[in-house]
DNA sequence: CGGTAAATAAATCAAGCGATTGAATTAAGT
DNA sequence: ACTTAATTCAATCGCTTGATTTATTTACCG
């Protein structure tokens, strides 16, 4: 079906599945997984031909994975950086940076409007999909290394409250950079936040959930479900 | 069309309206909004009738709608008991208490599966009923008290970094509860976790979150988004 | 210049959709 | 028992979908 082919005639595929790639984002983005079928990525992405995204990508799963593997590569690349420059010695809030600016300063490079951080709640929101992007982030290697070194930081912690707090951390990052993204993109008036302020926003919230006091819970009293008024 | 009639004929009309309020939020938990048609969710109602949802209700938006009010309701009114149990003296912990408590001890009480938690993420996320939802939340008298209570404690804070906060812990409550309302659906093995303890770990995170220090931000420099490695 | 394969276009298929319709069923009031 | 209204059922409309197949265009390479 494929395959960017053997000559220089790749020129005019690589652009097309750039078009239907920016476009599938862009649709995913602002109506959800769902709501867009193939036709309509066709047709945003400027092909006539109802079948583009078949013949480049195949199933609509493949047009995912592709649309996420688009900036998947080039944030990890900014994550390897960071954990780079941090090194040794670095303290927990190095290490929350390490996992935050990565985020934002791609979105930031992406110019206004950009769909990449609502896409990617989008697939991460339906069932279909879900796993399909934590599974592909996982094995990044430099997430692996910022993971390490944050876990070296939270060595006090609970091992099941560590992992926790960490999916909550994911959380934020995920929803706020695409209500950031959002506003961004409504925005009629000048921008008042810059993503690096969102950013340091991120991080202090972040480095406060990590440092939190951990309540201990108590062993379970007879029924969880109901307490008397 | 509809509205539960003269008579005691309202019992069956009342019958199947919840059968088909349970059936939607399953369907919408497990498959997202806009992949659920209504006829779908008239079939799994147990109405060989495919046309009962909109009878009952309408169109597809009107569905929604009475499915998010269901919950709605009955948390907002836990919020409003646990928000005259704090009173006066109260502390930043236990505002945050009375925002998180209403939601866990709500899903606690529909046992298990419940589909309410996932349900509602999915409403949240879907770009034609994101907001229909918020506007229906903030309209509760329970959550604006708990709110009045939340800022008093944070009066230190700036306005827009507090303001920014709230979202973050709303985001963290919604979707952590998704999460851990899946992981119980899933489990296989004996659940290790009680909604009292992700209740507490809630706290915990959004305590601090709520009070970790703020970052100010740089006067902006020339270009944001690019720095020299 | 002509051969060749990739890329695009156009046409087709069964299936499912929302919405609406009118007929059959149920049960209450009298 | 019979009227009457609420509810359920069954059938229908035009439309869109994913997937596939067949033609047509494009441009490189010898």
């Amino acid at each position: 079906m494929v395959s960017a082919a053997r000559s220089g005639a790749g020129d005019r595929s690589a652009a097309t599945r750039a078009a239907i790639l920016a476009a599938a984002e862009r649709l995913y983005a602002e109506q959800g997984l769902a709501a867009v079928s193939n036709r309509s990525v066709s047709e945003a992405a400027g092909q006539g031909n109802i079948a583009a995204v078949h013949y480049h990508f195949g199933t609509r799963l493949d047009l995912v994975r592709a649309v996420m593997a688009r900036h998947g590569e080039a944030v990890d690349l900014l994550r390897a950086r960071h954990a780079a420059e941090v090194a040794e010695g670095a303290g927990l809030r190095e290490w929350v940076r390490c996992l935050v600016r990565p985020v934002t300063e791609h979105l930031a490079g992406l110019g206004t409007p950009s769909w990449q951080a609502r896409c990617t709640v989008q697939v991460l929101t339906d069932p279909l999909t879900r796993n399909l992007v934590t599974e592909e982030a996982l094995a990044r290697p430099g997430l692996a290394t910022v993971i390490r070194g944050l876990e070296q930081r939270l060595s006090g912690l609970d091992p099941g409250v560590r992992r926790r707090r960490g999916g909550m951390a994911r959380n934020l990052i995920t929803h706020t950079c695409a209500e950031r993204e959002r506003d961004l993109a409504d925005a009629t008036a000048l921008p008042s936040q810059t993503w690096s302020d969102t950013a340091d926003e991120l991080e202090d919230a972040i480095y406060g959930l990590f440092t939190a006091p951990v309540t201990q819970p108590l062993p379970h009293p007879p029924s969880p479900t109901e307490e008397a008024p």
